[in-house]
DNA sequence: CTGGATCCTCTGCGATACTG
DNA sequence: CAGTATCGCAGAGGATCCAG
């Protein structure tokens, strides 16, 4: 919250730009973490895939944290989950438009990551 | 003798691709978290700007988190530090062409986070 | 097979005070 | 002005067991 002096001074004229609700950082919000990209990017390359595949793809994640990122994403309306009533039970994940319309932004993330020889620290 | 896509081959006989050491995880690594955007995102709209000129652009950021935040992009060649030795101190912060390059990639993020209006939770 | 329920650890981040 | 120094918390993430 502001305080009265920063009230007072409001309407000097800022010499920079601001940065509140600055839409990145609601982008890093949303999609930012360390499993929610990888989640995307896999299903960007693989269109559909299953809990344990991705449970299995993704070296070092737990059941825990991936049923969460995916419940995470799909409320986002970033992926859609399908559920076969089987035994044993078959779900199904796979990206929404919005979640496909990702792919050059993460793809760019990537070529710079490559690109930029962040080592490994 | 094999040849070294034969052993590539041999080897992903998986049918699904892998995510170890994703390129888009070490970038989240690197430029992710609360405030390192942001400040990229300021840096790039002011070019030049001094540690008092940052602290208030940027809502709610402690001068704990700035300096450290600034620290750490400084170490991974994304911004220069310069410093005036003179009294009061006086410290210039810009982007290298490292930090410039990531420019296209934050502002496809800004606009993805604008078309899709991802509301506030 | 697809998770949910617990419990625990670790660290990113915040609040406040102090200094050259 | 441009930072450090401390203290402390909440939540992200990990390990393990259990269930439909």
């Amino acid at each position: 919250m502001m305080n009265k002096e920063d009230i007072a001074t409001k309407k000097n004229e800022k010499k920079y730009q601001q940065a509140n609700e600055c839409p990145i950082t609601i982008f890093m919000e949303k999609i930012g973490g360390k499993w929610k990209p990888v989640i995307i990017w896999l299903l960007i390359l693989n269109k559909v895939m299953r809990f344990n595949e991705l449970d299995k793809s993704i070296d070092g994640i737990s059941q825990k944290m991936l049923s969460q990122q995916l419940k995470d994403l799909e409320q986002l309306g970033i992926l859609n989950r399908k559920s076969y009533p089987v035994i044993p039970p078959k779900v199904e994940y796979s990206l929404t438009p919005k979640g496909q319309s990702l792919e050059p932004i993460l793809d760019a993330m990537k070529t710079w990551a490559n690109d930029n020889v962040l080592y490994s620290k």
